[in-house]
DNA sequence: TTGACATATGAACATATGCTCATATATCAA
DNA sequence: TTGATATATGAGCATATGTTCATATGTCAA
């Protein structure tokens, strides 16, 4: 049952689109316009994955005024991504 | 356009059954038509499956005769599944 | 060689996913 | 309050994904 969960969180981070927010996230929070200008989608888009990764608590949201600031959750984020990018880096090399 | 591959090898890892078969070879390599029972899915699919993550390195094969044996690549898949493992037991815990 | 077993793969189908478009909600400035 | 801006969300569409069924390939025993 643990696996459903480990699997639906792999699966949000199965995209490109949301690899590239959360590395855009890695450098510090990020309003949600910035973040779309950056990644290069409409807003409409970045609201919709950006609650895909608020659902899996990849993100967390500050609300101020009518801007909605977006953060990586917690230090696990950073290690699973580090990790990816080790592995996908060594699969490359050795290709 | 590392991006892409992050989340290619994310999506490969996206699929509860995928992460059940590689639970199944942290203790070890098996064949698959054992792998097929230990999952519960029909020695097909788990072809199928196991080209996926052969693929996308994730798992190895060895062949023997008319059977096949694999076993996880690398360190990192352990890795990163004990990260994903720790993130989704927190998350479970929050909720 | 023949027949049985182990694994691999192609086609097809049903469901899931990411985007756009339209619209809703909320906050601030004038 | 009114208009502009920032974010959120529902519907719909096109594509991707996991399974089954059928079939192919390969190995061993008799």
């Amino acid at each position: 049952m643990l696996d459903e969960a480990i699997a639906e969180m792999f699966g949000v981070l199965a995209d490109p689109t949301r690899i590239r927010i959360l590395d855009a996230l890695s450098g510090g929070e990020q309003r949600v316009c910035d973040l779309a200008a950056t990644v290069g989608i409409s807003e409409s888009a970045m609201s919709h994955q950006l609650r895909l990764l608020r659902t899996a608590r990849l993100v967390r949201v500050r609300r101020d005024g009518r801007h909605a600031f977006y953060a990586l959750d917690d230090h696990h984020v950073i290690d699973l991504l580090r990790d990816a990018r080790t592995h996908a880096a060594e699969i490359g090399g050795r290709r």
